[in-house]
DNA sequence: TCCTAATTGATATGAGACATAGCAATGTTG
DNA sequence: CAACATTGCTATGTCTCATATCAATTAGGA
């Protein structure tokens, strides 16, 4: 018998699935990070961008974009938002593109921004005591450039 | 030195990180999946709602929502549509609420999806023939729980 | 029982990630 | 030079997810 005023559960074999796991894990850190991000006042991949343009000064858009698998079109309003914000400089290379470079106030942000991804990425970690992450992360990069 | 005209890579900092090599290979695996659905005519999140009524005649719209993390208001047009298009069936329990089921036109559907997701789940399997895949789901879903 | 709480489905609405199509200016290459 | 590719950009549309609000209905406590 079932208790009668029990939350019903429903049975759910979609739990079990790669793909669904993925997804909520995908999710669930993203909205981790997004709310540990709130305290420098960007998102995920605002952040993700200064740390690339960090890295690699001099860098144009185009080639964000490629990295961080987003479209060109997709690029303009992120680079604009960072640039009004005196995150990011543009100064032109080419009659059509800027060489972007981290401002003071960028670099700044960014290196909060990476302690703050470390502090996260340490408190997943925490979680993960019993995986081996080598293996955990060659296995999500091999899904990520998909089957063929 | 470096070949002058080679197309330029990013140094990239961010490949190693967790939630992003998560994001990746969730957005590979849903796009590959979505593609695969297509056959159907259904999305991912439609083909889930199918398998999940599966599972549970008689479920209702709330309780699919509170299983797949969709909040209330996203099912309305979801359950919508997969009733138009005579997907599903709604019958009242309630003052409020219906009982779903699959039509028999929705359990000819379950059933493609359900080996659609078989094939797709089994494609990337192989991709991970090296990894402890017990491991890799269990870990998926300590980070789905999040960190408390 | 009666009043208050909570639940359900629904609407409207906005943010954010992503896609495509097209355009003008500029580079590159045969 | 002519054909082509690249770059930044606009416009637009889809999909996912979030919140606020509502009316009807149900459940629980005084």
């Amino acid at each position: 018998m079932e208790k009668p005023n029990a939350p019903k559960e429903l049975h759910d074999p979609i739990a079990s699935r790669l793909g669904y796991l993925l997804r909520r894990a995908s999710a669930t850190m993203m909205a981790d990070l997004g709310e540990a991000l709130g305290a420098v006042g960007l998102r995920p991949v605002e952040g993700t961008i200064l740390i690339l343009v960090g890295a690699n000064p001099g860098c144009i858009q185009s080639e964000l974009g490629r990295a961080l698998g987003i479209k060109r079109a997709n690029m303009v309003p992120l680079i604009a938002g960072l640039t009004a914000q005196n995150y990011l400089e543009k100064s032109p290379v080419d009659g059509r593109s800027f060489a972007l470079s981290l401002t003071p106030r960028g670099e700044e942000a960014r290196a909060r921004v990476d302690g703050i991804m470390d502090a996260h990425e340490a408190g997943f970690a925490r979680l993960l005591a019993d995986v081996d992450q080598q293996q955990l992360r060659a296995a999500l990069s091999l899904i990520a450039s998909g089957r063929d």
